[in-house]
RNA sequence: CGCGGGGUGGAGCAGUUGGUAGCUCGUCGGGCUCAUAACCCGGAGGCCGCAGGUUCAAGUCCUGUCCCCGCAACCA
């Protein structure tokens, strides 16, 4: 446990709740990680901090993949959610609480907001309209469905209604743009709340928040045919973990957050839906919302599906959870996409920890036994090069907390690794080793010994909030076995004289690169070679297939849609019939390159009119990548137009 | 003419209120040997996407233009 230097009030941070639909990847890892190391930082500051994160577990995702595996939806994600928190305790993740919205004191605590927005008067009862998929008994907005089919079974949907609560969102526009513009602080980067603005503005419509389709959920307390909806739901567990309504200790203690740490694709329902609910509940806002950027891998974001997911723990066991945090918070800037390869992270690796830090501590150690009998010595006169490497030790962490004020830890770290480099420097300007020919020049040895003892005890505090296990191997080197770092010491020097140093082992060993690219690649493998099945659809029977008419074509001309970017309009030759068919791959053929194409088509599709042009059908494509890149091919044959497929 | 972000030495990025263009890696040359073949120094390499404009002075402000990338909308 850390002493507080000083009471500097309270500071409450959280990450997004997840949702336990299936493991974590290293996206998720990141955010996580910026949220301990800050947490980490004020509680070493001196804050009271709480540091929140959890689980996000109703949902009809949930309850389809239970079903499948024929468990409970509880059975399923308390398996899913024991792997997070054993991640979270790989990683040293210091948060506070642990929220699932399945526990009690959340699902009580939502029916009780809801309720009070209810007596309000900001819930009502109305209709939801939306894509119906019967078999699944699920709705989905026309952007969830997947090729305008149900994303869970493949199935059509088709458009229905049913009766659901919905939040007055609308009435909260005005107040929004109010806070967006007034409290700029309140939603950052700039970028999102200019996005953000920009979608308030095109005016906000009134917000579903209940389902009745399924029922792993929260119950509408005074309608139990429905369950209250992610949006309430999710949201509400930054203030039912502090126990809002009911309990208000530690509400009235932590509450407002000072950050709500999100991802970009998550950042409109905390920035728009999540303050509107809280004025409508008549409770501070959150100071900020910040929204951080994806990590994507080269040719694009992770997928489970490309087989490209970045696994946390195959890392952290390779190189240990100290380097892995410090490389994603150092490579990386807040609020930008950053491009996560393998070869990055270990030049980063080697570089940073292996080469300057690592290398840093290795030498000034055995420098002091080897020079100094094993203990530091005490401040000696001082020199020119001297001053420069004190000056600079002890003003870094003035601007490490500037940075870390304004979430750039990038540029904290690059503070603290000016200090690491410039003491290397600093062995290279006194040359110790030449110091030591000469007994007469003992004091003087001495002195640099016990500057570049003291650098590194001011490095082992300032990395702490990033690597704090990192900061114990350091400060057990040089001899600081017996105390946890005091964040303030870092703002003076000479405080060591007589501690004993004692080598370890290297703190960040040498990294091979080319090795270890190719055993990473290696362990990634090709499940193609592994023999591992295909996730599918569910399966059907033959009478399903049978449904289904397809027929060959020949695509006669083509032209671009005149009002959408990616759609292609085709007309068909189908044997003894011309079609118009309208196809999303505008962006992979150009239309006259298509004009003569074989191609397969579902003939007995019902039309449908996209963009304002009628769509008779649908031309078979295959889903492909080139260089990365996703498109698409005909799916095509040499048979006559109008001969059936089967 | 939907909204927004970006185009800076080979690569990846910084560049606050306009005033000599920086960092990491790579590359070339040198130094050192305490140290994890690590560390330190120096050099080469940029007309800061393009074209105009404002100014004593612009990567930094204004206008136009080209190219990338997100978000939003139709990808049957």
């Amino acid at each position: 446990m850390i002493e507080m230097t000083e009471n500097k009030g309270k500071y409450y941070i959280t990450t997004p709740i997840y949702y336990p639909s299936s493991n974590l990847h290293i996206g998720h890892t990141y955010c996580t990680v910026m949220a301990d190391a800050m947490a980490r930082f004020k509680r070493i500051q001196g804050y009271d901090v709480r540091f929140l994160t959890g689980t996000d577990e109703h949902g009809q995702k949930i309850q389809t993949l239970a079903d499948a595996k024929g468990v409970s939806p509880q059975a399923y994600v308390d398996e899913v959610v024991d792997g997070i928190k054993a991640l979270w305790e790989t990683m040293e993740i210091s948060y506070d609480d642990f929220i699932r919205t399945t526990e009690p004191r959340h699902v009580e605590r939502v029916q009780k907001i809801f309720m009070q927005l209810y007596e309000k008067g900001d819930i009502y009862k109305g209709e939801y309209e939306g894509m119906y998929c019967t078999p699944c008994e699920s709705f989905w907005t026309e952007s969830q469905l997947v090729d305008g089919k149900c994303p869970d079974c493949g199935r059509p949907v088709e458009n229905a209604k049913e009766e659901a609560y919905f939040f007055k969102l609308s009435e909260y526009g005005d107040k929004l743009l109010d806070l967006f513009k007034n409290k700029p602080e309140f939603l950052e980067p700039e970028s999102r709340r200019n996005e953000m603005i920009a979608f308030v503005e095109q005016g906000l419509e009134d917000l579903c928040i209940s389902r009745s389709t399924f029922d792993w959920g929260v119950k509408v307390p005074i309608d139990e045919k429905h369950v209250i909806y992610v949006w309430l739901d999710a949201l509400a567990n930054y203030i039912t973990a502090l126990g809002y309504p009911d309990e208000p200790e530690l509400y009235n203690k932590y509450w407002p957050a000072n950050v709500h740490l999100v991802g970009k694709e998550i950042v409109r329902f905390h920035s728009i839906i999540w303050p509107a609910m809280l004025m409508s509940l008549d409770i501070p806002l959150p100071t900020q919302v910040l929204g951080h950027g994806w990590l994507l891998l080269e040719g694009g974001k992770m997928s489970k599906s490309k087989g490209n997911v970045v696994d946390p723990v195959t890392l952290i066991d390779r190189y240990g959870i100290d380097a892995l945090k410090y490389f994603l918070l150092r490579e990386y800037t807040f609020g930008q996409d950053g491009v996560f390869t393998n070869e990055v992270m270990l030049k980063r690796m080697n570089y940073d920890l292996a080469n300057d830090l690592g290398n840093l501590v290795s030498r000034t150690v055995s420098m002091i036994e080897k020079y100094c009998g094993g203990f530091v010595p005490g401040a000696g006169a001082s020199e020119g090069v001297d001053d420069e490497l004190k000056t600079i030790a002890i003003t870094a962490i003035d601007k490490v907390e500037a940075e870390m004020d304004k979430f750039k830890y990038h540029l904290a770290l690059e503070e603290i690794w000016t200090l690491v480099r410039r003491a290397n420097k600093y062995i290279d300007e006194t040359t110790p080793w030449i110091l030591a020919k000469d007994e007469a020049n003992q004091p003087r040895l001495d002195t640099v010994m016990h500057n570049l003892a003291e650098a590194l005890r001011i490095v082992s505090i300032l990395i702490y909030p990033f690597m704090h296990t990192t900061s114990a191997k350091i400060r057990k080197q040089i001899g600081l076995w017996f105390s946890d770092p005091e964040w303030q010491d870092a703002r003076t020097f000479d405080m060591m004289e007589g501690e004993q140093v004692k080598k370890g082992d290297a703190i960040f060993p040498r990294l091979d690169i080319e090795k270890e690219i190719e055993e990473l690649e290696a362990m990634n493998g090709t499940p193609q070679d592994e023999n591992i099945p295909l996730e599918l659809k569910d399966e059907i029977v033959y009478d399903d297939f049978d449904k289904i008419d397809l027929r060959v074509g020949t695509v006669l001309s083509c032209e671009k849609h005149p009002k959408a970017d990616k759609l292609l309009v085709f007309q068909v030759k189908l044997g003894t019939e011309t079609r118009q068919i309208i196809s999303g791959v505008a962006e992979v053929y150009k239309p006259e390159d298509t004009i003569g194409q074989k191609v397969v088509v579902v003939a007995n599709l019902a039309p449908r009119k996209l963009r304002g042009l009628e769509s008779r059908g649908m031309i078979l494509f295959a889903d492909d990548e080139i260089d990365g890149k996703k498109t698409f091919r005909f799916v095509t044959t040499d048979a006559n137009d109008g001969n059936p497929v089967a």
